[in-house]
DNA sequence: TACAAAGCATATAGATTTAGTAGACTTTTT
DNA sequence: AAAAAGTCTACTAAATCTATATGCTTTGTA
């Protein structure tokens, strides 16, 4: 499963999608309209700018705001930013690997191999995934729903 | 990830399967071999026991067994017995849904949306794959390793 | 220049979950 | 009768996650 801190990041990754070029947004302003907890998603838009996913501007009409184009931002990598596991074994993830205790040889283990398979599907998905599809089957969803 | 009990639970399994229609094997000798805490083991097994998934024998010579044929024991299974998480999401699984906090929506929500399509594929693959599928990948991991 | 708005940074508390341990009991075999 | 092995419940310890608190710095504006 994913943290909040991870599903958090991403809700407000796709706010400032939208807003893409426009004037930065308030922390406060993403908390209310998310539901999300302002002073966790103060940091967790802090660790996004101090990965130089973001820019921050001080001060009164100051906020965030994205710093390259959302169809440059993968799922994936908001993920792994925010520490979110994508593998479901650590044995078998790419960017967080920890050797398995219990297994003596790793590479001839039929459980590891099943969930490496697993893995290859959903980092293709995630990766080929950016917050401007998201925000695209977002509109998608709602034509359908409002029809 | 994966709690440390499906993991135990799957290695179980899997030795389990391997010995399918021979003598019962006693939990502290699958626990040994698998490196895995005994009194751990021993309720993960009582799970899959009430779960009716395997047999068990009291006093000596007793010890595990599986009930039915390991190509009819699929991988998913085994996760949601013990409580394993095949979503990502708590709002796109199909049998621990949770209603996400912070949508107002969900239906229309653009990141629910791509972990929908996450499940579809790791359900599938982990639905697909069973017992004796898992024993087979082992062998011929050995087979190829060895070579 | 003062003040308010907004982000920066770190520390800490609280809650939840997970992993593992303990101990006493029951059944079965020898 | 004794030993082997599973059954059952409770508990503890550790880790992690979520959230809050506090004080600080920067920036814009009256």
């Amino acid at each position: 499963m994913l943290s909040k801190k991870t599903r958090y990041a991403l809700k407000a990754l796709v706010v400032l999608g939208k807003n893409f070029g426009g004037v930065p947004i308030q922390i406060s302003k993403i908390a209310s309209e998310e539901h999300i907890p302002k002073k966790f998603l103060e940091q967790i838009l802090l660790d996004l700018r101090n990965a130089g996913l973001l820019y921050s501007k001080k001060g009164s009409g100051g906020g965030y705001g994205l710093v390259k184009d959302p169809a440059e931002i993968s799922v994936v990598q908001i993920l792994r930013l925010t520490g979110g596991p994508v593998a479901l074994l650590p044995c078998v993830s790419l960017n967080f690997y920890q050797k398995c205790d219990e297994c003596d040889n790793e590479v001839t283990c039929g459980v590891r191999d099943v969930f490496v398979d697993v893995r290859d599907v959903t980092v293709k998905i995630l990766s080929e995934t950016s917050i401007a599809d998201v925000i695209k089957r977002e509109k998608n969803l709602i034509e359908n729903y409002t029809q």
